[in-house]
RNA sequence: GCCGACGUAGCUCAGUGGCAGAGCAACUGUUUCGUAAACAGUAGGUCGUCGGUUCGAAUCCGACCGUCGGCUCCA
């Protein structure tokens, strides 16, 4: 956030222009000033800019309503026309607490400032400065900058979207805010534009396009957040696996299938029932024993390396496998296929020396590029995930292990030369992660892969390898999913693509359209022909003019339309129309054949 | 899980206490057509579920289920 938040207060400072994030900090005030008009024993949180906008936490009375949110718009509409200007000052601690005594959350932040917090608690470098900003009668605790008067926001660029729950400080355990959002912009084009770009991203949404292209459903009856692959759905995530275990198997990782359950004990063992249980189905008791759906393919994969000894030579040994796991997520967490409660994870454990740590790091990251780039995957970032060293008790022990890994991951990202941003705080307890990071249509960030390096499960179950001089060591395992689970990664995939996927990947490759009844022979004789040649290919043989036929292929997003008609059967040829709009005009079959085939090879 | 909104035909949506509707899709028939929607007809509904108020509920109230937007969480 902080990120984007200089983004926005870098650009174009000038004087006849305020910057985006003066605007933006500038109206949360003006709408806190409405807010407090309205409910005068409101009390007031934060109300930061953010990409696109701003938002104001509140506590309030009474929920707030569509309607209410129109009536602080043109309060905020107002205020903007009446120019108040913004008059900044700075305060002793001791005025602001006199200043904000029935403001219990801005009480606390001031709290925060004597202690170098910022606003979001968060202990920054921060000056311990207290200032206020102050416009008309409202007076806000605030470190600023801001626009020089209200009249600077431009009231045609402003809109206020909705009002959500948000926790104070955003902890579950402490209040519930109401959060309300606005965007802001410098003029009327720049607001539109964004809606307009709002509206595109739906018309992407992978939910939207699964129903249309008809890829895959959720239903209720079945369960929430439980997939169901539809015939084209799956013929595009068949396609992504054989890709992914080609690749792997060419990268030195055996493949492997597990069963859905295990025993309970398994992963008591593993430590994942102790600190995931609340996300896990409760067990499944069979005669005396009781087993989970698995919410992880690690302990299986463990025992496969446990089963036999292993020398210093051997490792690292690379266990795969397309991994279905279970996890109960909380209900209002489920989203389409990005979020939900059965999942295939293209998992692997890598069972290595700790020597060997950095150059399987690199082969990761190699992979992961590997398939990003065949798939199209361009805009992702890296995070390397660190412990907190103030924060023991999340993590298990062992600071030169820790050292050791994320210093191993370091190094492998620099060595490929890879930008990164590092997150303090963000590892897991066991060990450090290096997470691609990707943004859905609407700009919201998901991990598209997890990697994580793990000292903690050799340890639970008593890994070892027999090195050089014959003594017994312990191996490291790295948990690696360059796509995370095919859900989510298919997610991305649809909305990157709009449904458009590339040719290799396309369900349908080509609909071969007879123009009239007369030429439907010829179009199955045609799609027959391509069908030897591989080619998944369709005949649109129903009652309907061609123009229809057309349409509906391109609102499917089929790659090619072969439009035959008397001249194609003359010549034995199609005539090609692609999902571009572009018309190649009449082609032999075979040189068709050959297209698509070409396109398929090169992953187009 | 929490806050809020929403749930009517396959899809998009109208209907706010008095006979459940439209467009598209589907099906049937006519038409046999040259690069994004031929014409006509037919069928399709426990108005998410359960309970309550009422002479009467899609409509008002409650609970539950689900979806959406956030928050929290994500091994």
């Amino acid at each position: 956030m902080s990120a984007e938040m200089e983004i926005a207060g870098r650009r174009e400072e000038s004087a006849e222009e305020p910057s985006l994030y003066r605007i933006r900090h500038s109206a949360a005030h003006v709408m806190a000033q409405a807010v407090l008009e309205m409910f005068p024993e409101g009390k007031l949180a934060i109300g930061p800019p953010i990409e696109n906008g701003f938002y104001y936490d509140f506590d309030l009375p009474r929920s707030l309503t569509p309607d209410d949110l129109e009536k602080i718009e043109s309060r905020m509409r107002e205020i903007i026309a009446a120019d108040y200007p913004f008059e900044y000052r700075v305060v002793s601690a001791e005025e602001a607490r006199e200043l904000f005594r029935d403001q219990p959350y801005k009480l606390e932040l001031i709290e925060g400032l004597e202690r170098g917090q910022d606003e979001y608690g968060e202990s920054g470098s921060e000056s311990t400065v207290i200032s206020t900003y102050r416009h008309d009668s409202f007076e806000d605790l605030c470190r600023g900058p801001h626009v020089e008067s209200t009249g600077r926001i431009p009231a045609e660029g402003l809109k206020l979207m909705s009002v959500a729950g948000a926790y104070w400080r955003g902890d579950e355990r402490r209040p519930m805010l109401q959060r309300i959002y606005g965007t802001a912009w410098h003029n009327r084009e720049e607001l539109e534009q964004h809606l307009w770009r709002l509206e595109e991203a739906r018309r992407r949404d992978h939910r939207r396009i699964g129903r249309d292209l008809d890829l895959f459903s959720v239903q209720e009856e079945v369960g929430p957040g439980l997939v169901l692959w539809h015939p084209k759905g799956a013929r595009i995530r068949r396609e992504l696996e054989n890709f992914i275990v080609d690749a792997e198997e060419r990268a030195g990782y055996q493949h492997v299938y597990t069963p859905h359950i295990g025993k309970l004990d398994l992963y008591k063992t593993s430590g994942h029932w102790q600190h995931y249980r609340d996300s896990m189905y409760s067990p499944i008791e069979v005669e005396t024993e009781e087993y989970i759906l698995r919410p992880m393919n690690c302990p299986h994969h463990i025992m496969i390396y446990k089963s036999s000894l292993h020398s210093y030579r051997d490792l690292p040994v690379r266990i795969a496998e397309l991994g279905t796991v279970y996890r109960f997520e909380k209900s209002g967490e489920l989203t389409g296929m990005s979020r939900v409660r059965g999942f295939t994870i293209n998992d692997a454990h890598i069972f290595c020396r700790p020597d060997q740590l950095k150059q399987e790091f690199i082969g990761v990251m190699e992979l992961i590029q590997e398939l990003y780039s065949a798939v199209g995957f361009r805009d992702y970032v890296y995070r390397l995930s660190l412990r907190d060293p103030e924060d023991r008790e999340k993590y298990v022990e062992g600071d030169e292990m820790w050292d050791n890994a994320e210093s191993a991951i370091r190094e492998a990202l620099d060595e490929i030369g890879a930008e990164y941003e590092e997150a303090r705080g963000e590892a897991a307890f066991y060990g450090p992660k290096l997470d691609i990071m990707v943004r859905d249509v609407l700009g919201r960030e998901f991990a598209a892969s997890t990697n994580q390096v793990d000292f903690y499960l050799p340890e639970r179950f008593d890994l070892e390898y027999v090195d050089a001089d014959g003594s017994r060591k312990r191996p490291v395992m790295i948990h690696r999913a360059p796509i995370g689970s095919l859900e989510r990664f298919f997610a991305f995939l649809t909305e990157q693509h709009a449904g458009a996927f590339p040719v290799w990947l396309s369900p349908v490759q080509a609909v071969v359209i007879p123009i009239a009844d007369r030429h439907v022979g010829y179009a199955e004789e045609v799609a027959r022909r391509l069908r030897e040649a591989g080619v998944r290919v369709e005949v649109d043989s129903r009652n309907e003019r061609m123009n229809a036929k057309i349409r509906d292929a391109q609102m499917q997003k089929v790659p090619y339309m072969l439009i035959v008609g008397d001249r194609e059967a003359q010549a034995d040829s199609a005539s090609v129309r692609l999902r571009s709009g572009e018309d190649l005009k009449a082609k032999p079959v075979e040189e068709i054949a050959r297209m698509i085939c070409d396109d398929v090879r090169e992953r187009r």
